[in-house]
RNA sequence: CGGAACGUGGCGCAGCCCGGUAGCGCACUUGCUUGGGGUGCAAGGGGUCGCGGGUUCAAAUCCCGCCGUUCCGACCA
């Protein structure tokens, strides 16, 4: 492509509304422009690299057995009524003029094709995918692409007979999932990750660190140990129990809110204060045991409780079912909650909690003795410094973007949607699926995040636009004219992608400046210099080497350095 | 949805406090110039100052409402 003609409009400015250097970028080098909060218009260059992100993903799903379909993004409203996830909060975007929706996702799609076409179980299994716009009701669009409201998924459905088939389309999608990114040359890793309200039994997540991240993971450099924080789980010992447990005791504690307080206040450790934590699940009002100043995970407190609604309860409420403030609410006398606490707590006795009566306390507490616990779970947030649960080393905090998520959904959504086959026994069963999503701008926003200088972007030959960049550095001189015109045609009929800045009028310096923004692997450099002994020059954009080459080896050189 | 900021040629910004001719840099057009790291000179074109209402002789500027965008938080299947 000839820059003169090109549609290519770089900019010197970083516009104000872009904060990360992703989105400052593929602003600045022409790939895209927004239309409105969460919405972009992906031009010509963009577009060619969502491409190249996109062609690998799909050659790595056919890979492995993926067959490509093209599904409707306009959906009737009834099919995600039947599945219930028409009302999930900031999920479905919906027109005004007809009952259909935007489509978030294609899980009822695809289940609503299976529902009348897989009959048998010899019509399994399956691997479907597609690659295309999906649509969400985003509250707070973010970070460039990152967060859109509008965006292009892979996404892929595994339809099985049996768990073992799940498993096994599972693992596929694991190891193309690795392949895809490896080649796409992001710096990513796995970690364990919460099935959420998508259900199902088992997710993890492709993640790639960064700062403007909105997942936060758990990761041991020493075994490798990785998890979403909203799993996550620390080698962190109970809290220990005494001999002898006394009697309760009221105490008195002005004054006291907050376990930080009371600990101060009576001057004892944070492990033998019962914080209480109180929220409605379906509506029931629930009392959460956590040791000291754990923080409640509210994606295990969620899972904890088999799913369901889940929200913190009002202070008013809580005064007018305890006749308390929140500070001094705890089991002992506490009725109408249901009870859980956190495993740390299970077995402990001496400990503090609140007595559900303003500025009191009740110490003493024994869990076995005192306190009906319907159960113990893992509820805990961890913490920074805290240790692998697997190795004991220390566990490292970081943010991440997640480039890619795996489910095992198991029969929800073909349960929902009588997707059904008959089995070697005739007997009808519930297709077993497993759903598998990339986010194809988020592959390209990543790679830019993990790929740039103060100049620009640097492409890495796997997603770059075009492989080769041929900058004449002054149009009014024949002999360059007459090269660079020649090693741009030569380039691309060898197949190599190429971009030629032929503009004249524009400054050598200008064009420089505007190839390093634009990022291509190498630079093809036509002047006068190197024209005088029959050579250009060659510059690597990773690192800014350059050597000079004999016209006559421009195609061999170009050709070995893309190999590399 | 809570908190905050911003909205002025295509982009980045000043002007607003203290009301009175709409300005700067980049980009764009024309001519000359320069030609290895965003050349220089000169002459130009382009703005309902987000929208609506109010105050005033007069509003980009003051007041009210709305819309939009961004950031922090909540949310993120």
């Amino acid at each position: 492509m000839r820059l003169s003609k090109a549609f290519i409009p770089t900019q010197k400015e970083i516009p104000a509304d872009a904060t990360i250097p992703s989105h400052q970028l593929m602003l600045r080098a022409g790939l895209m422009r927004q239309l409105t909060a969460g919405v972009y218009a992906f031009l010509p260059l963009g577009y060619n690299a969502m491409m190249k992100a996109m062609n690998i993903v799909r050659e790595e799903m056919n890979a492995i057995g993926g067959q490509e379909f093209l599904l409707p993004a306009l959906n009737p409203e009834s099919l995600w009524v039947q599945t219930g996830r028409r009302n999930v909060q900031n999920f479905i975007l919906s027109i005004k003029e007809r009952d259909l929706v935007l489509a978030p996702t294609h899980e009822e799609v695809i289940g609503w094709i299976a529902s009348m076409h897989i009959q048998s179980y010899k019509d399994l299994p399956q691997i479907w995918y597609q690659i295309q716009t999906k649509f969400r009701n985003e509250p707070r669009p973010r970070s460039g692409v990152l967060r859109g409201r509008q965006f292009i998924m892979k996404d892929s459905y595994t339809l099985d007979a049996s768990w073992e088939g799940l498993d096994k389309g599972y693992d596929l999608h694991a190891e193309a999932y690795n392949k895809i990114f490896t080649r796409c040359g992001l710096k990513f890793f796995v970690v364990g990750a919460s099935s959420g309200a998508m259900g199902g039994t088992g997710s993890q997540e492709f993640m790639v660190e960064s700062g403007s991240g909105e997942d936060t993971v758990v990761l041991c450099d020493k075994c490798g140990y990785a998890a979403n924080l909203e799993i996550a789980t620390s080698a962190i010992s109970g809290v220990t129990r005494t001999a002898n447990s006394k009697a309760l005791e009221e105490i008195h504690t002005p004054n006291v809110k907050t376990i930080d307080e009371l600990a101060t206040f009576l001057n004892v450790d944070h492990d033998h204060l019962a914080k209480s934590v109180v929220y409605r699940h379906n509506g029931k009002p629930v009392l959460v045991l956590m040791a000291g100043n754990d923080q409640l995970n509210e994606s295990k407190f969620s899972a904890a409780l088999g799913g369901g609604e889940v929200a913190p309860m009002n202070a008013e409420e809580l005064l007018g079912l305890t006749g308390a403030d929140g500070g001094s609410i705890g089991p002992i006398n506490l009725k109408g909650f249901r009870i859980i606490a956190d495993k740390r707590l299970e077995g402990a006795n001496g400990l503090i909690s609140g007595a559900n009566k303003n500025d009191y306390h009740i110490a003493n507490i024994d869990m076995n003795r005192d306190v009906t616990v319907e159960e113990y779970f893992d509820l805990r947030i961890v913490d920074t410094g805290e240790l692998c649960p697997k190795c004991s080393a220390q566990l490292k905090i970081t943010h991440a973007i997640e480039l890619g998520h795996i489910f095992k959904l198991g029969t929800k959504y073909a349960d929902a949607l009588h997707a059904t086959y008959l089995d070697e026994n005739g007997q009808s069963k519930p297709i077993i699926m497993g759903s598998y999503g990339i986010g194809i701008e988020r592959i390209i926003a990543c790679h830019l995040e993990q790929s740039h200088d103060d100049k620009g972007i640097i492409w890495n030959t796997a997603l770059a636009p075009y492989q080769a960049h041929v900058i004449a550095i002054n149009m009014n001189n024949k002999d360059i004219v007459l090269h660079s015109n020649q090693i741009y045609r030569t380039l691309t009929e060898s197949g190599i992608d190429t971009l030629f800045d032929d503009r004249p009028n524009v400054t050598a310096g200008f064009k420089f400046n505007d190839a390093d923004l634009l990022g291509m692997p190498f630079q093809i450099i036509v002047g006068e210099k190197g024209l005088k002994n029959n050579q250009v020059e060659v510059k690597r954009r990773k690192t800014g080497e350059r050597t000079m080459v004999a016209l006559s080896e421009i195609i061999p050189t170009i050709k070995k350095l893309l190999s590399e």
